[in-house]
DNA sequence: ATCGCCATGAAACTTTAGTTTCATGGCGCA
DNA sequence: TGCGCCATGAAACTAAAGTTTCATGGCGAT
């Protein structure tokens, strides 16, 4: 019988959920790069933790190696196991994968290339600018869109004032819809199977002169017109659904171009937010 | 216009047949380690190779480098680019990622890759095979995973019954998790920023002897214990924001898996809702 | 309020990696 | 043979990484 030994990954486990909040931090970046972990040092690890030098050692030394040349050495033990896409992949990249995951992650991966490839400059800063500066954001999205857009709220709400998702609650819509002005924003996320209500939010939208902004996949929005601002998103799947990775990706690098240009302000507003979460107690550290 | 970077593999041949045997053995060596070559120090490659560290320094600076610390982060950055993954999506390796939107979509590549690469075989399909068979699903995210958990209720709504997410309407969770039993499946999404509301769900299920399917971010879910079934997510954002790229991939293959093992039973159920979408005039086409 | 515990980072310190200098020796060539 | 060139490694040196020590500050218990 011979002992298996534990992993860098099954070390840190181990130990995760006893570690002080500065080595979780490391614990977490370290889970992070675990692939190519022997190419960084304990000083670069630390720097992208945010930690002292350290307090690396100490979390190195708590997950049990003696130090961080241990870490290391096993690190490029474990990388020449750990790659199991690497050997199904083929190491040459004129193979092409086979089997189901892999196809999966490649498929994944050209979505979001392909997507922000024929993204276009100037209709993406437009749709920041608009959303950084609308008096009011409302963002709607139904069946395969609604949790885009829940997502999308959620992250432009830490930001700014004056952002909802529709409808607010069930039978509010048309509450929602009267309240918008003209310079408000409409963020339409726009995908195959979409429910008849939108068209009709939509061109309610369009009466009140209201800015709209369509996230929607291949194939231009049939909800759009020429001159509207349309953020294409390749929504491909590998198998029976279709991926919304790509669309993910681009709200959140939209939401991060919104908290760019607003500066200051919105980074004030981040950490409101977490000042009030803080005294709500209701996160978790 | 702009120069193509040479990889460190072209800095070699271009000069190889000119290089002294010491070097020039060191040349081989470097060249057969090209993959990790960044987890190598100039010493070790130097006593592997049978040459002194000095004859080491001369190499790499003959080859194009100032040094070798150099050397290491375009190692680093080439191996990480020349994962078969970016080969199968068409990503030219040469192409440096600078700017911010390359730098974003290189994250959340980055996370997609390194999420799957981690993935335990077995937890993922004990989770599909529990998830095709339980009773009843239900799902459970609540801030950021709140989206994630939408759509893998929406998905795996589509596959099979007794699918939903909690709490069903505002005040309902009390009834909604009393009505769980022993077989039957909570998928928790769980990430930071948790809602102190999650450990309560958690602990509820658990003492109706639920089984718990975890999809949590970098460093185990806190709610987690040994022997549950966890799905970990890369979220590293490339700015502000966390990533939930990965999140939401893992969950269409989570879906796209029980899918395949419900086979014709869950193909016949994807029909019958479109047919009542249909005869519902709910979507367009 | 005071005490003690612990996490943490700054800075001193040690060790290791990387670089430079220099002496040696091989080799071609006059 | 003697000269110059150059590759090379040993060793001195410098820079960077890793480790230790210590002072601070938060936090819970007394």
């Amino acid at each position: 019988m011979h002992e298996v030994e534990p992993t860098i990954q099954d070390s840190i486990m181990a130990v995760y959920d006893q570690l002080p909040p500065g080595e979780r931090k490391l614990a977490d970046t370290t889970l992070s790069r675990l692939n190519d972990l022997a190419s960084y040092s304990a000083t670069e690890l630390a720097v992208s933790a945010k930690v002292s030098k350290a307090t690396a050692v100490r979390f190195f030394r708590r997950i049990g190696y003696q130090s961080f040349g241990q870490v290391r050495r096993q690190a490029r033990a474990e990388a020449y196991l750990a790659s199991p896409l690497y050997a199904l992949a083929g190491v040459n990249p004129k193979e092409r994968a086979t089997d189901a995951l892999s196809n999966h992650v490649a498929t994944d991966i050209r979505n979001l290339t392909e997507t922000f490839q024929h993204q276009k400059a100037k209709h993406f800063d437009q749709a920041v600018s608009l959303i950084a500066t609308a008096p009011q954001v409302r963002v709607i999205g139904m069946r395969n869109g609604h949790f885009v857009a829940q997502h999308a709220a959620y992250l432009l709400a830490q930001l700014r004032n004056n952002v909802a998702s529709l409808p607010g609650s069930s039978m509010t819509l048309a509450e929602d819809l009267a309240s918008l002005n003209k310079g408000d924003v409409l963020l339409v996320v726009d995908f195959r199977r979409r429910a008849t209500l939108l068209p009709t939010v939509v061109n309610a939208a369009r009466g009140a002169n209201v800015n709209l902004v369509f996230i929607s996949g291949p194939g231009m929005s049939a909800l759009s017109r020429p001159g509207d601002i349309v953020l294409q998103c390749l929504t491909e799947g590998a198998s029976v659904f279709d991926s919304y990775v790509a669309a993910v990706s681009i709200v959140n690098y939209l939401a991060t171009s919104v908290a760019k240009q607003l500066g200051k302000h919105s980074r004030k507003r981040l950490e409101v937010i977490e000042a009030l979460h803080e005294s709500l107690e209701d996160l978790r550290p």
